[in-house]
DNA sequence: CCTCCACAGGAAGCGCAGGAGT
DNA sequence: ACTCCTGCGCTTCCTGTGGAGG
């Protein structure tokens, strides 16, 4: 199959570099026109990348008070003495990543108005996820014209020290995703005799991390240097989704364009679901999108309502596309059986439900799905394990049996529509086919 | 009350890949 | 270039649990 698609692939590239010359060029004409249009075509938006989930606003709403901690965490930089490390706590969307990045801009610009010696590195742990690679990104960022790819972990950590001695800095090293890092206990301890040896700078650890049980897990040493300051970032209800919408939508989209209604219902939805910043923010872009496609004027909670769908399909495939392929089929196995109509009408404490399954039908129809797409199989052992974290990433429901029901087994019910979850994972298993 | 059922989930260990040390 | 080490995904083996049924 591999070869059959490889094939076709030449046979494209072929085409291409021969026809390219005439086509190609001949399409210019076309092409600007196109652009041409997109730019004279009615938009609500005023400047999309504000209501971007990438985007960090320069005013964090809500957040005054974790703003001041952090400041006052680091604020003994500023005396030359050394801050502490901070641990950063809190959903995904609550706004930590923001938080400290601003927090950070603002330290940069004052030092360099008052001629002190700090530097930041940011490091996402999840693409950086032993000490070593840490340790190499963030020396990256102190010397921008060196590549230290190749040396050894302690050779990279002595010239993160020496740095700080020469320049006599204080450097803070902003660790996203803390939890991802495989040695953490191993970092920490490292980094903070680091901090002792530095003679007039220092190294300042600023952990953040989505996980509350991460902390629990940690070597008691390193939990209580890591955890000098705590912070918890709290999800945010909807009042404040909506303030936080309000804002941004005043810059991102024209004036008069956002009704009370859409933003009303998009930090509605936004709360309800987790208190994330990020969705609320999703659907407003997606809703503004589709009233674009609409050609209309305002956006309205209709288009924020259509947006939920899209925003919600998407959060699902970015879901399950980072599944392993066999984890991927026991999910499907789960959704072909709840879309199969009247099965697994249940009773659930007391009311009968829908698309209720018990785990051993779910793993026979995992035995056979594999079958049928000749892919290896895993033992029901693995099979439980990949039960937990479903449910721990919110895709699927799962309760204890109870009265009623012979022996102890788990009711596993879908978190999403069975149809949409179907067709993801079809999409998904029939790329990793070919 | 005992036994069986239908699982849950802990512990140990295995093979592999990839990184570190030499 | 080579060994050694370690984390990861997974299997094997095992003990535990709560209800049905005799």
């Amino acid at each position: 199959m591999e070869l059959y698609i490889r094939k076709a692939y030449y046979h494209y590239f072929y085409l291409f570099a021969t026809k390219k010359d005439t086509t190609f060029r001949a399409g210019w004409g076309n092409l600007e026109n196109i652009f041409e249009k997109q730019l004279l075509r009615n938009t609500v938006f005023l400047n999309k990348d504000i209501i971007s989930p990438h985007h960090i606003p320069e005013k964090l709403p809500f957040r005054e008070k974790q703003i001041e901690d952090i400041t006052n965490g680091l604020s003994a930089l500023i005396n030359n003495s050394k801050p502490n490390n901070l641990f950063i706590y809190g959903k995904t969307g609550t706004g930590k990543t923001s938080t400290v990045k601003h927090v950070l801009d603002q330290l940069s610009a004052f030092v360099a108005k008052n001629n002190k010696s700090a530097f930041s590195c940011y490091v996402n742990c999840r693409s950086h996820s032993s000490k070593y690679k840490v340790l190499l990104k963030s020396i990256r960022a102190f010397y921008p014209e060196k590549d230290f790819l190749g040396y050894s972990a302690s050779f990279v950590y002595e010239k993160l020290l020496e740095f700080a001695n020469d320049k006599q800095a204080h450097l803070i090293l902003v660790l996203d995703e803390i939890d991802k890092v495989k040695d953490i206990d191993d970092l920490v301890y490292s980094l903070s005799r680091g901090n002792d040896e530095v003679q007039k700078g220092s190294i300042t650890m600023i952990g953040i991390s989505n996980n509350l049980m991460f902390k629990e897990k940690l070597d008691p040493r390193t939990k209580s240097s890591l955890c000098e300051i705590e912070l918890v970032f709290n999800p945010y209800n909807a009042n404040e989704l909506r303030e936080i919408l309000n804002e941004r939508s005043a810059a991102a989209f024209k004036p008069n364009v956002v009704t009370d209604p859409a933003v009303s219902l998009a930090a509605a939805i936004a709360a309800q679901e987790s208190g994330d910043a990020r969705t609320a923010v999703m659907l407003m872009q997606r809703a503004g999108e589709i009233a674009d496609s609409e050609s209309a004027n305002t956006l309205t909670d209709i288009h924020v309502e259509k947006a939920k769908a899209s925003v919600e399909e998407e959060i699902i495939l970015s879901m399950i596309s980072t599944l392993p392929q066999q984890q991927q089929l026991v999910l499907y196995a789960i959704a072909q059986l709840a879309s199969q109509k009247d099965r697994g009408l249940r009773k659930v404490t007391g009311e009968i439900e829908k698309g209720v399954l018990y785990s051993g039908e779910i793993f026979e129809t995992y035995l056979e799905l594999a079958k049928k797409f000749d892919e290896r199989t895993i033992t029901s052992r693995w099979y439980r394990q990949y039960i937990n974290e479903l449910e721990m990433y919110g895709l699927i429901l799962v309760t204890a049996s109870g009265k009623g029901i012979k022996g102890q087994t788990r009711l596993i019910k879908l978190g999403f529509d069975a149809n949409k979850i179907k067709v993801a994972l079809e999409k998904e298993l029939f790329k990793q086919m070919s």
